[in-house]
DNA sequence: GATCCGCTTTTGTCTATACAAATAGATACA
DNA sequence: TGTATCTATTTGTATAGACAAAAGCGGATC
């Protein structure tokens, strides 16, 4: 079930996060660990360039293998976007624009944006579909003194999140995930009830302090997660290599 | 000088930082690059292997490989300790232990933990108050075959999220965030109405391949979100660890 | 003592082969 | 028509063997 290289893998990584081999511990050489685990020398080689990789252990030829310092805590998620990912594993996905317009900012917004108020936007409201199912409703502000191309696109073609990506650079993102109840319009397009639990993210990004777009991304609770591993294993490569004589 | 798994690892690597293999194009099999490269499958499998370590491309068996998303759509948020979070943002927080007990896993939770039917576990409910209204339900799992010191501890001083980080190493978290309405109880509970949009984050903790904990919490949607900022680095974890928080 | 040379150990890379696991697609069957 | 089974393809894992590269070590030489 569990394949060789893994389980050396973890066996080692276990030790370290347990402490009970501190950094600038050796780790045993590859033949020590093939006899261990009567294994192939190629499997352990697989484990311990892994662990290496991962910056666990640092290796040196003629030397050895040596636990790299201290580990540095982080609790990290990672968020993918759904039309990617439903096309990654092989959904279908298809997109339609509900409203495109230009408009200027109200002061309620604006205040929301940190950007002026009255300032050309274009508004963009899209329904995104996977399998033929209503899966996100993307509301959208692009600002067009950022993106002047934006005024004349059409976004038929390629979703506004994707042309941007590709039109824009930047240099800030910042994400909110909140669940909020479905309100009428919500759910009538979601082809879901009112007052249904939605998962919304809400991302605006930045160049350089002004603000590129915002956009709103509303699931149906029933029809979408965030979903993401994480591994604790950020170490630190260490200062000065360790040598033979570590106690 | 250069090693052949590394020149078809950044040659790979360099098209898709480039945009000319967009996500979700196909990579040429391993066989067609054994033949592009003149070198065997192991070489151009560890290329690739490294490539679906990094994130940077997704492999399924039968299908073939396969670059990921683009890094926006993987933006990363930290998840903490409730009791730290709050803290850190100046709130007042407090919990309370609904329910203590040590029990069997049923085949169901087993199931869905992954984990032996009947195994040990200690079940704890626990709700959590931020500046005196109910902010979270904390519905938790302890295997104590992971963690047999949990079986006495009393957790009445010491929240058991901080508890367990603070005695248990581990090596590897997953994390799901979706929306649900609150079934009747819980809205008791977190002083809300029924079927109300709420914020769910589970997470289940691993050492090596083993469980140690799994955890739901349940949050209010108009009491909580998560947020975290991102910069863009170059593929994989930015330099600096965003924040998460209340607002 | 200093320098160079070669020996030895350990990791790094590569090959050719083999079988296992997953699974899309085709085929047979109820 | 739907379901179960088979087949072919692709990735995942493992092996045994080989040589290369780095580097510590000791000895020979100046």
């Amino acid at each position: 079930m569990v394949s060789i290289h893994q389980r050396i893998f973890e066996d080692i990584e276990t030790r370290i996060m347990a402490g009970i081999w501190q950094p600038g511990h050796r780790i045993p050489f590859e033949h020590e660990l093939v006899q261990e685990y009567q294994c192939s020398r190629m499997t352990v080689n697989k484990a311990l360039s892994a662990l290496a990789e991962r910056g666990m252990i640092t290796r040196r030829r003629k030397v050895g293998s040596f636990v790299a310092s201290r580990q540095i805590d982080r609790t990290v998620m990672d968020i993918q976007d759904i039309s990617t990912e439903a096309e990654l594993a092989g959904h279908d996905h298809s997109y339609r624009i509900l409203r495109r317009k230009i408009e200027r900012l109200d002061a309620a917004t604006a205040a929301r944006l940190g950007e002026p108020t009255g300032a050309d936007i274009l508004r963009l409201h899209c329904l995104h579909t996977v399998d033929g199912k209503p899966n996100a409703l993307e509301r959208r502000i692009i600002m067009l003194a950022m993106v002047p191309s934006a005024r004349t696109e059409s976004f038929a073609l390629v979703p506004p999140g994707k042309w941007l990506l590709d039109m824009v650079p930047w240099s800030k993102a910042r994400h909110v995930i909140r669940a909020v109840s479905a309100d009428a319009a919500t759910a009538r397009l979601l082809e879901t009830e009112r007052g249904k639990a939605c998962l919304t993210l809400i991302r605006q990004t930045w160049q350089s302090s002004r603000t590129v777009t915002h956009v709103e991304i509303i699931h149906p609770g029933d029809r979408f997660q965030f979903a993401g591993d994480f591994h604790p294993t950020e170490r630190g490569i260490p200062d000065q290599p360790p040598r033979s004589g570590f106690s």
